[in-house]
DNA sequence: TATATAAGTTAGACTAGCCTAACAAATAAT
DNA sequence: ATTATTTGTTAGGCTAGTCTAACTTATATA
């Protein structure tokens, strides 16, 4: 059984290196950083989930997770966003409020519950930021995942996510159909002032890059 | 910010001094007891509690939670009555599961969540036991909670709980009616072999004392 | 009421997770 | 290639929460 610190020290190491494509090790500093701890506290640490054999280092070097390392981190990113989705869906939290409580939701141990609210959830496969949910076996769909800004123009997409929170964007957003898992297409880009004309549920109307930063997609075709 | 741990003393203070009314007080190897630790160990929690004016002793004698500690403790009860009423209705945990999940939970801080949570559940006045969750306010109603074999003939009451989660007394139980929230009263007892003449939602059955002395219930007119 | 037993306290020690300060190794810059 | 800078390690210390062992006070009983 894990701690709630070493559960943390886990996540970071995940978020550390699985974010920037190049990278498999974070070093000690960095870590520090990222959690706000001194260097020397995570060498302990790191000693510590090496001797778990959570972590593969040498001295003076950099650190990776282990396969089985791996394995753990990636249940706590499914437990977090699975929480988070909850959160939004269920209770109404909006999408920047949700990640602060699920950082303590995440640490709740029970296997059952993490499988009884994926279905309560109706296995969700994106949480309210739009980022992948790990299903019960540890896989994580990789999706490209963007914004509507980056889409190219013809390709039907689903809305995973907004990026903005305030009112008058939700109530815009609304106003226009735009909607988590609404479907949506670029039609064209008007070239004199940027605009995007889109269409979402058959409806077509025109938008600011602005509008469209906002909006998380994914996108099948480009996924192939 | 209370602890974890220092908010398990609190709870596990009021356990014992509410559960069983002619007390107030609780001593330190009942609490050492109670919470599996040494009386030593209490003993230090003890006195870090009094600096907080969360509960009241003196030298060797026992402790009483003060008001301020008691709201505290009615907190994590009310959050650990309402995760145990999410588990039970929304995730499908059983009666007997719900406990050990929603000791972790009570610790989340976060009051926007279990206000939320509340509201999620419809404001639920009882969980899953049958005991009743306070309010809020930390209000708790005093309405007398006691198993269908303890009420009076006549009475028109509410089936707040069932003590027994087996399979047989459930699928028994579905069979006559009873269910949570059913209306039950009892009709008549045959003093020759102490069956109860019990009526649900108009139905009218024979039950046996053990049966009946697994259904929870409350009682307008007795609480008044 | 004197004493045996139960209840409560104190002192000293341990672990996890954190710190600072001093040091060692690796890397970058001149 | 030598030095300066960054990065990582070690040693020693702190707090919360736990323990054991020895001790003190309160209570029950003979």
């Amino acid at each position: 059984m894990l701690s709630y610190t070493e559960e943390n020290y886990l996540k970071a190491l995940l978020h550390l290196t699985y974010d920037k494509k190049g990278k498999k090790e974070a070093g000690t500093n960095e870590l520090a950083l990222f959690l706000a701890v001194k260097p020397a506290t995570v060498n302990d640490m790191l000693r510590k989930l090496k001797e778990k054999k959570l972590i593969d280092n040498e001295k003076y070097g950099k650190s990776a997770l282990t396969r089985e390392g791996r394995k753990k981190a990636i249940e706590i990113i499914r437990k977090h966003r699975l929480w988070e989705t909850f959160l939004f869906r269920k209770l109404g939290f909006s999408w920047d409020e949700v990640h602060e409580v699920a950082e303590q939701l995440e640490h709740i141990q029970s296997s059952k519950l993490i499988d009884r609210l994926d279905k309560f959830l109706e296995y969700p496969s994106f949480d309210p930021h739009g980022d992948v949910i790990p299903n019960a076996k540890g896989e994580m769909k990789t999706i490209s995942r963007k914004t509507l800004l980056e889409e190219e123009t013809g390709h039907q997409c689903t809305i995973i996510a907004v990026k903005d929170n305030s009112t008058g964007f939700l109530q815009y957003a609304d106003q226009l159909g735009v909607a988590i898992n609404s479907k949506i297409k670029i039609l064209a880009r008007q070239d004199y002032d940027d605009l995007l004309l889109i269409e979402v549920d058959g409806k077509t109307s025109s938008v600011s890059p602005k509008f469209a930063g906002n909006i998380v997609i994914v996108c099948e075709q480009c996924s192939k």
